[in-house]
Formats: C-alpha cells, sequence, structure tokens
DNA sequence: TGTTTAATGTTCATGTTTGAACTATTATGT
DNA sequence: ACATAATAGTTCAAACATGAACATTAAACA
C-alpha cells in the first residue's frame, strides 16, 4: 500500500492546519475558564454575540450562525432567558417564529464577557503584525466560505 | 459607560480571530460528516492519529496532548479497543500506567480517515500560496504556545 | 378553495464531555 | 522504614450536543 510516501505530516498544508485546529481549541478553553466567574459558557457567550448584533433574529437563524441544530437553541435559550438575559417574543406576521432580542442585563453582561474574551484574543493575536493578522482572516473568510459549498 | 467606542467588532485583531473560530468550526463539523461512513468521529481520529505518531503513549500523555480529560480517554478508548484498533498493555516498570498502540486494523482504518482529512485541509488550504499556509502554521504555533502559559 | 409541501420550534432518546471522588501505585521527605 | 504527596487510571452523575420524530403554521399550487 506504500503508505510512508504520502504520510499528512510530510505536508505543510496539514501540518498547518493541524496548528490552526490547536490554536482554536486552546484559546476556546482558556476562553471558558475566564468566562465562567460570570456564569458564562462560550456557547452562551455566541448566542449573546450574535443577538446583540442581530437583534430580532429567529432561533433558526441563529442555530444557522452556529452552525448548531435547531434543537440545540432550544435547550440553550431558556437558561437565558431565566436568567433575564434575552426575551423570546412571538412573531406578529409567522406565528412559527419567535424573534430574540437582548435584554439591558443581557447587553450588560453581554460586555463584560467581551472584555474578557477581547483580552484574550488581543493576547493571541498580538503575536502578529496587522499586516499578517488581517491575511490571516481573510484566508480563513475564504477556507468558511469554500466549504460550506462541500 | 460608553459602550460603542470599544466594540470589539470595529477591531481586526477580534474579527480576524472570529474568522479563524469559524473556519476551524466548519471544517470540524464537515469532516464529521465525510468521515462517517468509516465509523469514526473526529476525536477517534485523533486518538488514532496521536497513537500513529506517538506509539507506547499514556493514557494521560494522549489526554494532554489532546487536550482533554483523563477521564474522557477512559470513555474513548474501550470503543476502539473492542473494534480491534489499538491495544492497552500495561507498563513493567510502572504499574499504574497503561501503554497504547495502533493495530494493524488500526493502522489501515487510520490511514483511510487520513486521505479523507487531507483531502478536506487541501481543499481548505488550497486557498492559500505556500507562504501565505506556512505563515499561518508559524501564528497559530505561536498563539498556542503564549496561550498555554496563561 | 383544498391539498400538499416546506419551515419553525419542541421533545425525547442517545451519545459525549466534564469534573469530582475514588483506587492503586509510585515518589518524596523525614 | 514510614508517612505523606503525587500520579495513572476509573467510576459516576450531571451537563451538553445531536438528530429523528413531532405539532403548528405558512407557502405553493392544483
Amino acid at each position: 500500500m506504500n503508505i510512508k510516501q504520502e504520510l499528512p505530516w510530510d505536508n505543510p498544508r496539514f501540518r498547518n492546519w493541524v496548528a490552526v485546529a490547536r490554536a482554536c481549541h486552546v484559546l476556546e478553553r482558556t476562553l471558558a475558564v475566564k468566562l465562567a466567574p460570570l456564569g458564562l459558557k462560550p456557547a452562551q457567550l455566541d448566542v449573546l454575540m450574535n443577538l446583540y448584533r442581530h437583534p430580532g433574529m429567529s432561533q433558526h437563524d441563529l442555530a444557522r450562525r452556529l452552525l448548531v441544530g435547531r434543537s440545540n437553541i432550544t435547550m440553550l435559550l431558556p437558561q437565558l432567558e431565566t436568567r433575564g438575559l434575552l426575551r423570546r417574543e412571538g412573531d406578529q406576521k409567522d406565528k412559527r417564529v419567535l424573534r430574540l432580542t437582548l435584554t439591558e442585563a443581557g447587553t450588560e453582561l453581554l460586555m463584560q464577557a467581551l472584555k474578557i474574551h477581547m483580552a484574550l484574543i488581543e493576547k493571541a493575536m498580538s503575536q502578529s503584525t496587522p499586516e499578517q493578522c488581517d491575511m490571516i482572516g481573510e484566508q480563513m473568510r475564504k477556507i468558511a466560505d469554500v466549504l460550506k459549498e462541500a
């Protein structure tokens, strides 16, 4: 089968992507730890961030943005709603959809969480020059695009 | 509180890191789908890959490499051992540790999985020039290093 | 209109991940 | 040697994610 010849670890693309995945993983874990004092998990922060930027989103839209199943959202939201961080209100025109918006408290907590998140990312990305940083972002957006069609 | 002034989304580092996280997430999900026919999940592939490169690893070492708890490994391995993909053998000198090695079947399956994984990564990273690709890998390794000390 | 198809959100069963307690073994320090 | 610490792996319960089946509502179209 001549396995050795094509070992992925000899391939720069492979090795470099492994590094990307690793960095993501480490940052995610670190974020989880730093966010714990706020009683927030990374997944919940993602929800708050998306609602802040797109108020009135439906649960379905949110699920698609988070690359996650709809049922996941259903299970995730009650915790946040009970804590008074967001509101779910039925759409007038389409009685199937629930529109999501942050409350004052939700926005407030988000801002605290963002400080933490931002500090972490600063620490991580300050390793790169602004040009490198932009290039990385650009390539990554291309990757996400190209894979979504796969 | 003057929130608007420092919104993270205006910060290139933030936006670019979000793109990194997104690309990782998309690739991981895609990999899970493409790996399904082999009856493998990404986490299991990670195990096989690490055992291939570091035969005789202990479970603890494996856990640290995968950035995961030890109990996770304990739960993960029996599935793979039962399928005959790896062996767990007690260390002679230290009776606490179990040494892990791939079987023939495990190596065989790994090679099939790697073809799939490799193809995906090729597709993703072929968006970048070799120089860009290497630069990305280099920055990401720096990030992982800097965060592990945090 | 009435029927069929699609979309939204929920439920539920299943599988995964996690961290804290636990056992067994080895290292350290007196 | 003995007591104490630390380490490797396991167990278990709780948290979490997932996808299929379902109910309700809307859209397509005959």
